[in-house]
DNA sequence: TTCTTTATTAGAATTATTCTAAAGTACTTG
DNA sequence: CAAGTACTTTAGAATAATTCTAATAAAGAA
């Protein structure tokens, strides 16, 4: 008996939601970015860039990666997402001494950070206006505006 | 032969700068924000609160303090800096993933945070004006709003 | 003083991340 | 499209910052 199977992909091990067509965009996106094109990329790219705009650790993505069959080794998270970064792809966001996070959304923007449970929220640029920024020291330019507003359960 | 020194102060091992007064003047600042006041906590509090407004790490404050000719472990440093945080003595600044900064300078203020030699510094509060505050989710408050001002060297 | 509580400490443990070096895979060039 | 070269992946060791442990010491109360 022949396998019932739709379509036989790319890919040796199918990961949920990556169709050939999804495969192919994403296969760019990394061209375009300069990196080469091998499977665990893919599919942390597809993980990552698949579902709107995300905030995630290193541990994060090596769950889901593992959640979703597949077996990179967290060493390659840790490589994907930094080279990701370096690339442009993401975007780190600094809210806590002791993790590193990294955003999907490339946009300017700011955060809401929930001390305790770890989450962050977008704060689109329009809410938050800032004038008269400082003069910057001699010798050097700003290459980020980072603004975080930090969240605890209101008291009742 | 009698030893030539000018007075001889409660601490047993001599602080440069840590004279009598000042030692009082810690001993009523860690009573008030309910510390026992025990040696290493004086001589370390003489060192962070006594130039002025400063950013440094626990192994700053480390060396500082083996370079004061003080004996306390890495393990007291990390416990006051935690209790002076805790205290409302010191806050934190949250700027590198991987390390702690400590800030004397309670008040409103924002920093300025060279990537690469990792130097932080104040930028006055009246120089950046955020107006159009987001709306906080519902059932938090907003305990804090850090603004940091990412600088690179200028490539000429 | 003496007692009780809280601090200090050395070193082990933990956490997040990077490094190492060996084996595998992608891209290039002929 | 075969071979070579360069880049990737990986398991596990290494590192860095910080916290924990449990034993000793010092502080404040009685």
């Amino acid at each position: 008996m022949s396998s019932p199977s739709a379509f036989i992909g790319p890919s040796k091990t199918a990961v949920a939601g990556l169709t050939p067509a999804r495969e192919r965009a994403l296969i760019q996106r990394l061209r375009a970015a300069n990196l080469r094109t091998t499977q665990p990329r893919i599919q942390l790219a597809h993980l990552l860039f698949g579902q709107g705009d995300r905030h995630l650790t290193a541990e994060n993505l090596f769950s889901e990666a593992k959640a979703a069959g597949l077996t990179v080794s967290l060493a390659t998270v840790y490589n994907a997402l930094n080279q990701f970064l370096e690339a442009g792809l993401l975007r780190e966001v600094i809210v806590d001494s002791g993790r590193s996070y990294f955003d999907t959304n490339l946009t300017n923007h700011f955060h809401f950070y929930v001390d305790g449970t770890g989450e962050l929220i977008d704060v689109p640029p329009q809410s938050i206006t800032i004038t008269e920024m400082p003069k910057t020291p001699d010798g050097f330019r700003v290459s980020g505006v980072d603004v975080v507003l930090r969240l605890e359960p209101k008291s009742k």
